[in-house]
DNA sequence: AAGTCGTGGGG
DNA sequence: TCCCCAAGACT
């Protein structure tokens, strides 16, 4: 007697020749990737992935596209300045990124200009985590290596019907990865299944009906698919608020700026002077903070920004200076036209159109009600109030706005 | 090892 | 509106 064959009810394990069969037809094409007879470019592979760290592909694009024309290779990022990769990278966020990019580019070049080929080499490179390695090892040097990112994290989660919560089942989700992952196509396998969680296998309402893995898939046989990955949710963090100051410079209408420190939030980016940023800060007493004497108005509205960590709320004063006025130590007068060159992060992008947008247009600024009382709060304390507070003009962009807008975002769909 | 680190889009 | 999440790394 032949040994019983498997029921019905167990479903066959997964395998990576069902999925490569269907990513052979329904690969998306991307920027970064090779066409199936070209060879993968390790420089493009690794910027893409770099960029793509809890970022989405909409995102990148525009920034990829921009980084190849300003440094084609890994020489030409190494000898740019730093500042000029932070200004190429403002708007991306996670700004560590950018300097480690700059710092593993300088690595790179300093060993003769070529990538390693393992994943031990690249994972010893600023930047270059587990995941990272892994899928450039795997895409741009075909060695069979696990690439786990989020969407393979929901793919395995979902096939194993995997109960540890995140983060705490990364371990076995990358045993349970490597496992599947073929010797003959490790490249096409990681881009297959990352492909499979982004098109497919979707965080909400996952098109299980045209799945390759449906059969053996554990979640879908139970029908709990949504119910995968299973995560602990992390709070949002407590509202921060602060004032940010403005200086128009009379004359060259140059703007004052200056560089945040090299690590931590918004790290070695551009601002105008803020206050710091604190749960009980009171606007009352902004001025408190302002980085020099001037006739400050308090201008309506406020900026809204959130986090990963924390939301952020910053009243925004503005002041015109004297042309010809001297930067305070450690502050700097940046032109209009060189504004464009300054990395600053949306936050303050914000900030800035926000302040030029205002003064652009007293007319909708005068609109909002009791400007005398929104100007100058520190000449005297406003008496309480009960109209509600006029809603920032949530002004149409003006010509001064302009400048500090973001570059466009991709309207291209794949 | 849990906290830190941006931003934008979609449901 | 709010919440989730997106090709995570670093400390």
């Amino acid at each position: 007697m032949p040994a019983p064959a498997q029921t019905s009810r167990a479903p066959a394990r997964p395998n990576a020749s069902d999925l490569l069969v269907w990513y052979d037809r329904h690969r998306r094409v991307l920027p970064w990737r090779a066409l199936p007879d070209e060879r993968p470019d390790p420089y493009r592979v690794w910027l893409s992935e770099v960029m793509l760290q809890q970022t989405t592909i909409a995102a990148v694009k525009p920034y990829f596209s921009k980084f190849l024309d300003l440094f084609p290779d890994v020489a030409a990022l190494a000898a740019a300045p730093e500042e000029r990769v932070m200004s190429a990278w403002a708007g991306l966020g996670y700004y560590s990124r950018a300097r480690n990019l700059h710092a593993c580019a300088k690595a790179v070049a300093a060993a003769g200009g070529t990538f390693p080929d393992t994943e031990e080499g690249l994972r010893k490179l600023p930047g270059i985590g587990a995941y990272t390695a892994g899928a450039i090892a795997a895409i741009a040097f075909d060695r069979p290596a696990a690439a786990v990112d989020g969407n393979v994290e929901r793919v395995m989660t979902r096939l194993f019907a995997i109960e540890t919560p995140l983060p705490a089942a990364r371990p076995e989700i990358r045993a349970l990865t490597l496992d599947l992952v073929p010797h003959d196509r490790p490249g096409d396998f990681a881009q297959a299944v990352m492909d499979l969680g982004a098109t497919i296998c979707t965080p909400k309402r996952p098109a299980c009906a045209l799945c390759p893995w449906m059969t053996p898939c554990r979640a879908r046989a139970e029908g709990l698919q949504e119910a995968f990955p299973r995560k602990i949710k992390k709070d949002k963090g407590v509202l921060r608020k602060g004032a940010a100051f403005v200086v128009v410079r009379a004359g060259d209408e140059a703007i004052l700026l200056r560089t945040r420190p090299p690590e931590g939030l918004l790290g070695a980016m551009a601002e105008p002077p803020t206050s710091a940023w604190t749960p009980d800060y009171d606007p009352a007493k902004g001025l408190l903070d302002a980085p020099l004497d001037a006739r400050w108005k308090r201008l309506p509205g406020i900026v809204k920004h959130v986090f990963t960590h924390f939301p952020l709320e910053l009243t925004v004063f503005s002041a015109r200076v004297a042309a010809g006025t001297a930067a305070p130590a450690g502050l700097r007068f940046t032109a209009r036209a060189g504004l464009e060159a300054e990395p600053l992060p949306g936050v303050m992008k914000k900030v800035l159109a926000h302040a030029l947008d205002v003064k652009a247009m007293p007319a909708a600024a005068s609109k909002a009600e009791t400007p005398a009382d929104l100007a100058t709060p520190h000449e005297r304390e406003p008496p309480p109030r009960r109209a509600p507070i006029p809603k920032p003009p949530r002004s149409r962009p003006s010509e001064l706005a302009r400048i500090v807008k973001k570059p466009p975002k991709a309207t291209r769909k794949t």
